[in-house]
DNA sequence: GTCTATATTCTGATAGAC
DNA sequence: GTCTATCAGAATATAGAC
């Protein structure tokens, strides 16, 4: 709390009347990152063919993700600190971006075009993948942010793209 | 170190009798962590084919990872924790483990049987994917240790297969 | 709405008896 | 090597002046 008071440049009591306590300060935190990431998301274009829905959500998410670092470590590092009631509510939420992608695999498999095994499965792999990007991904890194999503968009879709036995 | 000394059994006081501090006892803890990783890989068998030495890496990584999960919340959680030069020593010896799935990928690319844009990227894609079952794997879940072996081995091995244009 | 001051609890670490 | 006692500083949170 001391920390925040002075980067935003009030002392500490003053924090209190923004926030009941520290716990509730987190919560709204990490519920408004849920919720703008959800409502971003459903601002986005809708195509038609499953191949460029998934194209655009790996663009989305790279760009909402790569964009807001900070917010996005405070709400990957910071989970277990919530309290066992808003920890239900982010991951409800979490969950709910989660299935946005399955709901995307599920209709390029149910017409032909995507393969895989177990779509749940599949999801959490390429929210993983994503994920990962946060961690090593540097604005002046080898690859600019355009260079990593092509690289990625075309990584899942060639991966959709197999046959499997 | 209160809690430690609790769950340990002792008082706070005789903890101090094996760390002199407790920055040390965390990158104690998570230097033996990725030793012990690198050392178990080092056991690992060697195949000929890097079909088969990419299935092992990812049997290896999971059995590992999701046996001692404990170990492997401290390892990713704390890691903002250490200090400047213990975070460097730790983020070495990632690096290493990250570059054995590399030199496994560019091995199977030599040779023809693996295709992919960047190894690099397509490493970090893999343990993307990997560590993410960490998140969600529970033992009395949906899917056995081995099921999702083998789906991830499935996914990894088709993705690879892949001729990119 | 912010500041100052303060209550209270927690935390890492040390000293000295046993 | 462990325990008891304790210090010093940090942390969350509150109260009351302005």
């Amino acid at each position: 709390m001391r920390k925040i008071a002075d980067d935003v440049g009030v002392h500490v009591g003053a924090l209190y009347n923004y926030t009941p306590d520290k716990q509730t300060l987190l919560f709204k935190i990490m519920l408004n990152h849920m919720e703008s990431l959800l409502a971003a998301w459903g601002d986005c274009v809708n195509h038609e063919q499953p191949i460029d829905q998934i194209k655009e959500f790996i663009r989305f998410h790279l760009d909402f993700h790569l964009s807001k670092s900070d917010a996005v470590l405070v709400a990957y590092m910071e989970l277990r600190n919530l309290s066992e009631d808003n920890f239900r509510v982010i991951e409800h939420l979490r969950r709910k971006y989660e299935n946005i992608l399955t709901d995307i695999l599920c209709r390029g498999a149910d017409v032909g075009v995507f393969h895989f095994s177990d779509a749940r499965i599949t999801t959490l792999a390429f929210i993983g993948m994503l994920k990962e990007v946060g961690t090593w991904y540097r604005p002046n890194g080898r690859l600019s942010a355009v260079e990593v999503t092509t690289i990625y968009q075309e990584m899942v879709v060639d991966f959709l793209g197999v046959k499997k036995s």
